[in-house]
DNA sequence: CGAGTACTTGAGTCCGTTCAATCCCAGTGG
DNA sequence: CCACTGGGATTGAACGGACTCAAGTACTCG
């Protein structure tokens, strides 16, 4: 039953994120300042939704642990997936700005989530001119893989779009250190594949099914194993934006 | 030849967009500040191309007056169109903070700008968090204008996705003054229709000759006459967000 | 060992594609 | 004044990619 609940935080001098080296590192108020903004850690089982489209979430999440998704759904429960969440990225912010969420978000893997009051962020902007500017560069960031996934809905054949999905999920998993070059294994089901590439389950199939036999992937334990990224970008068409450092609130 | 030239601009205090009720008054601080900010104008002429994918813009805009779209394209030329920019949208904000565009902005009517240097972005978060805050609402939104028209290209059929783009457009131009319920006409042409929702350029015209048949709208003079919204909503299983004040830079 | 979920595969259908031709209209230049 | 050009819109025909329907396998879990 206690599927989610609030646990004795950890302070956030040494958030687990910290320690990663492809986050920027707070200054020493900031790390303060973020503290004193946190109020408390949430984690979830799979399958949760941690958000839902319609409400208004008095929360603001980082994702500290675990893979999630954000999703639509039309009336008729045709679904679309949105995006993929993972550790560093910051979910809820359309709730505490536009004062509803238009999607909802599920965890697909356990998570851990650091939660932060949503009533507080404008004192975040007034105080910490640095933060305010991460979490627009967050927003931007967002933005430009939507964009991303729109070009590949809109205009790219079925095999590129599954390739196209792969890669790019090999990639940012690769920078969020929840995928490693060694064991680069993806914890998704084809239903989800399906509602995100805009295709039929049966259709999905069929092309994960042309990928593993280039051997470019392979379908394994629920989920996906990346054989060859650098094929599959090729054969996508697409490149990966270069690693930067990046912010995280 | 001279389709782009700085004109002397207009103080902030008079800007056009500050007559129009649908956005969010500055302070008088803000007015200064935002008058500070402000390098210029800029005038374009149809078609042509204000910011290219792929370049470091200097700049920063907001649409004074208008339309526009962005959009991206595959390296074989395939495009897809991923939104609309209308008066009071900000564009190249995603070159400023991310550092290189991944998206072109082309006119598609006349249009007229308000021009920002990118490089003073960071200032603005420091010295006004007013607008800072204002900046994340406008990326906020946008991105909840991809997430629909993510929704749309993936999981609506062809008929529904163009009712969705023609109530879409309809609304945010109604809201930007661009558009009024007398004269509801959209700048569009046929192929920009079939770029936006994923489709080719004869299945597009031989879905807007569906919604002509059912008279919910007149293609005409090279653009779209929107005759029964309501209608186009309701077909679109689609529901626009409601109205409130915005801000704008 | 039955039930449920995920994955797989085949068959037939249909939505959306490409190819191709035509029309309309606004420029443009002989 | 009219032929020529080119972009946009329109329509028909045929193809094919992606769909739905339907069955069956494999695995986990109570």
């Amino acid at each position: 039953m206690d599927s989610c609940v609030t646990t004795s935080p950890t302070k956030c001098a040494n958030c687990i994120l910290s320690s990663n080296s492809a986050f920027k590192p707070h200054s020493e108020g900031e790390t303060k300042f973020i503290s004193s903004f946190k109020s408390g850690e949430l984690n979830c089982e799979p399958g949760m939704t941690v958000i839902a489209e319609g409400t208004h979430s008095p929360h603001l999440y980082t994702i500290l642990e675990g893979w999630g998704f954000r999703y639509k759904t039309l009336e008729d429960g045709r679904r679309q997936i949105l995006n993929y969440v993972m550790p560093g990225d910051m979910i809820g912010l359309q709730g505490a700005i536009l004062e509803h969420m238009d999607h909802s978000v599920d965890a697909l893997t356990a998570m851990r989530l650091c939660v932060f009051e949503r009533t507080r962020i404008f004192s975040l902007f007034e105080k910490h001119a640095g933060v305010a500017y991460d979490i627009t560069w967050l927003a931007s960031r967002e933005e430009s893989i939507l964009d991303s996934h729109l070009l590949s809905v809109g205009r790219r054949t079925a095999l590129e779009r599954a390739a196209y999905l792969m890669a790019f999920l090999y990639h940012r998993g690769l920078r969020a250190s929840v995928v490693s070059e060694r064991r680069a294994y993806l914890p998704l089901t084809q239903i989800m594949v399906a509602d995100t590439l805009g295709l039929s389950l049966v259709h999905t199939n069929k092309t994960l099914k042309k990928l593993s036999d280039m051997k470019l992937i392979r379908w394994k334990d629920r989920g996906c194993e990346v054989l060859k990224p650098e094929a599959l970008t090729e054969l996508a068409k697409w490149e990966p934006a270069p690693a930067v450092e990046r912010p995280y609130i």
